[in-house]
DNA sequence: TGACATTATGACACCGGTGTCAGATGGAGG
DNA sequence: CCTCCATCTGACACCGGTGTCATAATGTCA
């Protein structure tokens, strides 16, 4: 079993080596009977071209990077499962490379990255579609990059986000209709633009119902279970207690459940629950949670492919796009009474 | 900012490539006064080796594949988390590459793998370290690979697993301490060598007590929470009730959890319930799930370690390696009234 | 001091493709 | 029948490194 390199097709077939390259690239000008032959060739000899020697021509790696540092292993899995669909969709391959934002060296980084691999392009996902100073840094250097659930507002940049403020505010509004006035809110981490969107749904809400907002309701979380697990004891040893939380994700609305339930409350008779994003433990917990249902991998699939299209042949202007998120109503919320 | 090549580099440092190559791979044979002249102009350039024209010359890419197809995302981030921590500690890459193992295609579609991205290793996670298909295809290939989890036997085979068997006895035998006698069980997939191994130990600890093996308390799951759920109606609906559930992993144990708590039954006053693995979700519910901690991370950085150990310089002797299983009680489990 | 082993260095081909350009071929138009 | 242009094809350099081998420089020993 020898290989079977672009020589030995050439030879095989009886012509050069660059009108074997011609077919395998479908470039012009090759007649269709010499076309018909080398493909023939292709299929005897299961030909497969070298996509090292291929990139090492063409400067080029067919694959992409994928950056996150995200708490939420849901996430990432679902960021993974778009991006591998628009990747293998297109013959590229991807490569995951997570991070902290917060290092010093994250610049350094993604430079020692890019170098080592040779990368086609970067997917960045929260928080790094949200970091001006990467974004930057990737401009300067001409590399191709799109952005996930990115609050940016740029012309240059491939984007694909969906709607947070609209979906914290149909969230709040859906409590606000069940008659909840006092409603706790926890956030998420201060680097992820959802944090604020998602704050500012849950405000347009309280305000546009006429509902002062408490300022001793607003818990700091940072989108961790952990965080969630703290800000829940100080929602739960406020006096007068709310009737409703609502957690900027899935995880912290979990720790939140956890200890009303520790605490003998009864959900969703005592306490209403609401989280975001629609993670798998919202509907592995009992009661099942409150939540919007955001479409992570549809975000990263459609991103991922604008990325490769923009690499393949570069547009002048670029894909921005905004998915609806849904809301989805399970047994963690009920009427206040 | 033009490209620095090893060209420019030897132009400047007044040597030949090769020598600067020889510098490069820390061959023996360069004066130490040209090394350090050649190292300097490294600096000053910024000079940063091309992998991909690297990878051409040597035949290697530097990228390690990972082949996954489970259920559970906590355990393919941990999984990913593991082998990252091993690639990039030795400048190597990570590809990730979920498939199914059913799929008739599945040698087609890793042949496909391997030749359009030239890996130089692959790392098998359950199920696919179980497929002596797959493991018998890439030998005769003679691609590089590691086994995690596998219950496979062979001396040719860099292989990383935990002992789930003990892990299990160690868990049902736990139970039975609590006075627990009739202790029903959820299998897991059955392509899964785990699935057998888990369900041996709590045959052995059964045994070891002189509890007979009750066949109407064994279920049939597959992992997934849905397949927890099922097995869980079935088992809750048995009269008499069992006083305790083993589920084969978290997922399932939180799916029997759930169940039951919609049902009104008590954890673990009415019901005791334990599962396996030690995913996040064992301690986000309430009560917390008693289980089995597995070292998957640590299994997964060590053969990865291994595989590019081998890759490096092969060896004779293959290293092997069984890493222990720890219990971990939580509130899900108490004795038996 | 000469014979020989050892170390240091560079010239050159090669990995397996792609880009450039020149030349061959064939058909249309005068 | 010749000119001109469009279409096809291949020779060759090139991408940025590594392997082989010849040769130069240095050291060792008799």
């Amino acid at each position: 079993m020898k290989k079977v390199t672009i020589n030995s097709v050439a030879q095989y077939a009886g012509v050069s080596k660059k009108t074997v390259s011609r077919v395998l690239n479908n470039e012009p000008n090759v007649s269709p009977a010499t076309r018909e032959k080398v493909l023939k060739v292709f299929k005897e000899l299961d030909y497969r071209p070298n996509p090292i020697a291929r990139g090492l021509a063409r400067n080029k790696s067919f694959i992409i990077g994928c950056l996150y540092d995200n708490p939420s292993k849901s996430y990432i899995t679902r960021v993974q499962s778009g991006a591998l669909e628009a990747c293998h969709k297109h013959n590229y391959n991807l490569l995951i490379h997570p991070c902290e934002l917060r290092g010093e060296a994250l610049i350094d980084n993604i430079d020692q990255l890019l170098t080592t691999s040779r990368l086609d392009g970067l997917v960045l996902t929260p928080p790094f579609s949200d970091s001006r100073e990467l974004i930057e840094f990737l401009k300067q250097k001409n590399i191709n990059y799109a952005l996930v659930a990115s609050a940016i507002q740029d012309d240059e940049s491939i984007s694909v986000c969906s709607n947070d403020e609209q979906g914290a505010f149909e969230l709040t509004e859906h409590l606000i209709t069940l008659g909840h006035t006092d409603i706790a809110f926890i956030k998420g981490h201060p680097d992820h633009s959802a944090t604020e969107n998602r704050f500012n749904g849950y405000k347009r809400a309280l305000e546009q119902h006429q509902i002062p907002l408490q300022e001793r309701l607003v818990a700091e979380g940072n989108f961790s279970y952990h965080s969630g697990a703290d800000s829940a004891k100080a929602i739960l040893d406020l006096t007068p207690r709310p009737s409703a939380v609502f957690a900027s994700n899935d995880y912290m609305a979990a720790a939140v459940l956890k200890l009303a339930t520790q605490r003998q409350l009864r959900v969703p008779e005592d306490l209403s629950i609401a989280g975001f994003d629609n993670a798998p433990i919202a509907r592995h917990i009992w009661p099942g949670l409150t939540t919007i249902a955001q479409p992570v991998e549809e975000m990263t699939r459609q991103a991922v492919e604008q990325l490769i299209l923009q690499i393949s042949e570069p547009q002048d202007t670029v894909y921005q796009c905004v998915l609806e998120a849904r809301l989805i109503t399970r047994e963690s919320t009920a009427a206040n009474h």
